[in-house]
DNA sequence: TATTGTTATACTCTATAACTATA
DNA sequence: TATAGTTATAGAGTATAACAATA
């Protein structure tokens, strides 16, 4: 094992550089990490649009699934009604989505996007696409797809009881 | 004007199920879905031991890098100085680390664990390797390989200026 | 009684600005 | 002046409890 470059240091010697070696190996640690680079990327992208992550993906959402409910969007998005509650808020009053009464059961909304929801939503999507691009351009096709597919597997293992 | 919101014809109709095609080839939406089950995961696991992800990741960081500041704890574990100082502040006062004065340069702590954050640390560990192994379980050993490493790019690809 | 949407609330994580004490 | 640690603060994301309207 190397020792430090300070000899003469007696107790508290800093470290010229940090190892992370044991943490490393861990899958929660490695994906921490890389999901906060491609989170601040994916803001940068984002931001004008006025668009966060959780905006984004609601508005794709409705768009790819006119008509759907609240709580069938929440639990698409794999958070809790509440949390949603706002984001649906912040979309509505922007003009992107509309929240429908719907007749047959006069406790739900049915979500649609607008026109303009749309045209914002088809910009934002190209510049997402575009930076993803950035970011995953070293890796293969092969590589990418692998990594999507592993991934898939985890968040499909974690349905915990 | 007419604010024609929503396709004309779409009647307001809940969908059986969702779909998120569109947003299942975005790594960041694939990230964040395993992301979220695995971090949920961790922190059930950690309960026990009344440590979270950050705490533990500092715990660990700490025990492998002894004297480290807290600079260089803050770097390490990618979050600004200030959010630091709470995680060290709760590990000091349950006496898992210590804070120790630097002779050369008075502004700095060097930080060391202590025999009962070791003994901590090394239970916490045992029970976050079993459990990255009900997860990885599914997984190949070159598929967990490949995943790491693949993380490790796409951190490292982020490097932003 | 159960469900949808909602309000209120709290905790964690992350970020920035500004302060202190040292260098 | 520059840096290490700190305080204060703010913005997101996430979670639970409880409520009104409706089924």
């Amino acid at each position: 094992m190397a020792e430090d470059s300070a000899p003469h240091g007696t107790a508290p010697i800093q470290p010229e550089s940090v190892s992370d070696a044991t943490l490393r190996g861990l899958i929660g640690y490695s994906m921490k990490r890389a999901f906060m680079v491609i989170r601040a990327d994916l803001a940068r992208t984002l931001e004008p649009f006025e668009l966060r992550m959780m905006t984004f993906t609601a508005l794709t959402l409705v768009a790819d699934n006119p008509g759907l409910s609240q709580s069938q969007l929440a639990q698409a998005m794999a958070v809790e009604r509440p949390n949603l509650v706002v984001i649906v808020d912040e979309l509505e009053t922007r003009g992107l989505i509309t929240r429908d009464r719907v007749p047959t059961d006069r406790r739900t909304y049915a979500l649609h996007i607008t026109s303009e929801g749309a045209q914002l939503l088809a910009r934002a999507t190209r510049a997402v696409h575009q930076h993803e691009n950035g970011i995953m351009g070293k890796l293969t096709a092969e590589e990418e797809a692998a990594l999507i597919a592993t991934l898939k597997r985890i968040e499909a293992s974690g349905g915990r009881s």
